[in-house]
RNA sequence: GGUCGCGUGGCCGAGCGGUUAGGCAGAGGUCUGCAAAACCUCGUACACCAGUUCGAAUCUGGUCGCGACCUCCA
């Protein structure tokens, strides 16, 4: 199998990496919590981690890929559970708010052609592993009870284990001063960094369950270290996210995994960044925001047209996961510019004939195809792998145009190309052809009588009828073309 | 305030000690009835200042600017 890095932020470095099991791969992403419509920049994360499963599945692992839906126990700054807030705006059940917005993400997801992860556990469904893992990190001396909420003892468990703040890079004694304000109202904690893995429920609270301590909620960093336990094991490959949930999130998950079992969780730890807009994070409060469906219809101070699922997706992957990627409708546009060439190349691709007379030509083709894989190892390097599919592309052209001899390149090699390079756009990058699936068989019949008549007028030299007709079908936003050998069109 | 990261040609965006990133836009050319498309050629960019080095966009220090996290966020 071929050499996979990744860029650990565990250790901080690009690593080698080698899987628990040969051939098996366990990867556990944070899913969204489902209070309200999905978040542009949730999209960029969960394509990036779906390229990430998509490739090491072309690699040929096995993946058992985990991601889940947060339904409870996120809170906001008021102390108000995320979903309770929705089931109060909304005017419904909690499970409804759950359901609704769960539905909606699975839609967005696959309007972006994603897979669905293998499984996709909810945090509700595990209240009984939560409350038995609280229960273990209390037994193990980590854990303390306070009015009926359990805390989890960072002081103690840094002493012990000398690892808390080593995913965020934290040093515990300036989260001690940091957050001494934050004290005086959390007077149940021994320390300020102590977090809670079970929360008392407050009367009035529409999701609670019965407990040791209390009837209650677990704690929003809790059910990611149970479920990616119950799913994949004490310690699993890969586990990611976006980076700002580094800390606290995954600082805590690492020590409540450590603190229960003694073992760390994830051996890889992958960061995706933040999608920007005009260069500032995208935020509701100051309007500098988008969603996809703002995207989709081009309703949006920000952007002057609309742009489509595919589009906005290849925009993305022309940037590097671990880097911010700033949506601006300049590169938009560029985006959607270079992601038909992409697609009219795949097109013309599939009609190449080779006689294999000679094969010179053989390793510019099998040069790209070979370097796309190695960049794609390379902690998955999107943009210089589309870069190596554009290098093909302007080599489908030239054997098309006969720029350069088709017939330098062998049977094989051209087989090669016709089967990798679609496979590397469609399987790899999960981009689809937009262009193709507006057609139909019935306009392809009066496409193909519409373009006999224009070449019988173009025969006679009859150019006003000629354009006539070229003209008319541009309104129709159908784009014709005139080639060495005949007329073809495309929906623009 | 603390921690971390970033500033690349008109725009987006890779690279992270010596070798063309790529896309889009722009200029010239080939082809074509014209156009479009396609192909070929082209710009010689790395915030600023100082240092290390035979050699720096890439390493070190400083300056300025931006961003993320520290409190809910993918």
């Amino acid at each position: 199998m071929k050499e996979l890095y990744l860029q650990n932020s565990l250790t901080k470095k690009k690593e080698l990496f080698k899987p628990i099991t040969e051939g098996f791969i366990g990867m556990y992403v944070c899913g969204p919590t489902v209070y309200s419509d999905v978040h542009l920049g949730n999209v960029r994360t969960f394509i990036s981690f779906d390229i990430m499963y998509r490739f090491l599945l072309h690699l040929g692992y096995k993946v058992r890929y985990v991601r889940n839906i947060t339904d409870v126990g996120h809170l906001l700054d008021d102390g108000e559970d995320r979903i309770s807030k929705g089931a109060r705006a909304d005017k419904l059940e909690p499970m409804e708010v759950v359901q609704k917005y769960t539905n909606g993400f699975h839609k967005m997801m696959d309007i972006f052609n994603t897979h669905r992860p293998s499984i996709e556990p909810r945090a509700t469904q595990h209240i009984l592993e939560q409350i038995e893992m609280v229960q273990q990190i209390i037994d193990n001396g980590y854990g303390y009870e306070a009015n009926g909420s359990v805390y989890f003892d960072t002081l103690k468990f840094h002493e012990e284990k000398k690892c808390y703040g080593k995913l965020s890079g934290r040093v515990i004694d300036e989260l001690l001063v940091e957050t001494r304000d934050n004290l005086k109202n959390q007077s149940d904690k021994k320390h300020p960094s102590d977090f809670a893995i079970w929360m008392k429920a407050a009367p009035e609270h529409l999701m609670k369950w019965n407990s040791p301590w209390s009837v209650g909620f677990p704690g929003w960093h809790l059910e990611c270290s149970v479920m990616s336990t119950k799913y994949l094991g004490e310690t699993f490959d890969i586990h990611g996210g976006g980076n700002d949930l580094k800390f606290p999130h995954h600082e805590n998950e690492v020590a409540q995994n450590v603190g229960a079992c003694n073992c760390q969780p994830a051996n890889y730890w992958l960061h995706t960044n933040m999608l920007l807009m005009n260069g500032r994070k995208m935020s509701k409060s100051d309007g500098n925001t988008i969603t996809p469906d703002q995207l989709f219809t081009g309703d949006s101070p920000h952007i002057t047209k609309a742009y489509s699922p595919m589009v906005i997706k290849f925009f993305m992957l022309q940037s590097h996961y671990s880097s911010t990627n700033d949506l601006v409708d300049d590169g938009l546009l560029a985006a959607e510019k270079g992601y038909r060439r992409l697609m009219e190349a795949q097109k013309t691709l599939a009609e190449l004939q080779t006689t294999g007379a000679g094969n010179e030509l053989d390793t510019d083709v099998t040069g790209p195809l070979d370097k796309f894989i190695t960049e794609m190892c390379d902690d998955f390097n999107t943009p210089r792998a589309i870069a190596q599919l554009f290098e093909l592309v302007t080599k489908i052209n030239s054997f098309k145009e006969g720029h350069l001899d088709i017939n330098k390149i062998s049977v094989d090699t051209l087989a090669r190309l016709q089967k990798d390079f679609p496979c590397y756009i469609s399987k790899v990058l999960g981009l689809k052809n937009e262009i193709e699936a507006g057609n139909n068989g019935e306009l392809e019949g009066v496409m193909q009588l519409v373009l006999d008549l224009r070449q019988d007028a173009r025969a006679n030299k009859n150019w006003a009828i000629s354009d006539k007709i070229r003209d008319a079908l541009a309104e129709a936003k159908i784009v014709v073309k005139d080639g060495k050998d005949g007329s073809s069109w495309t929906m623009n």
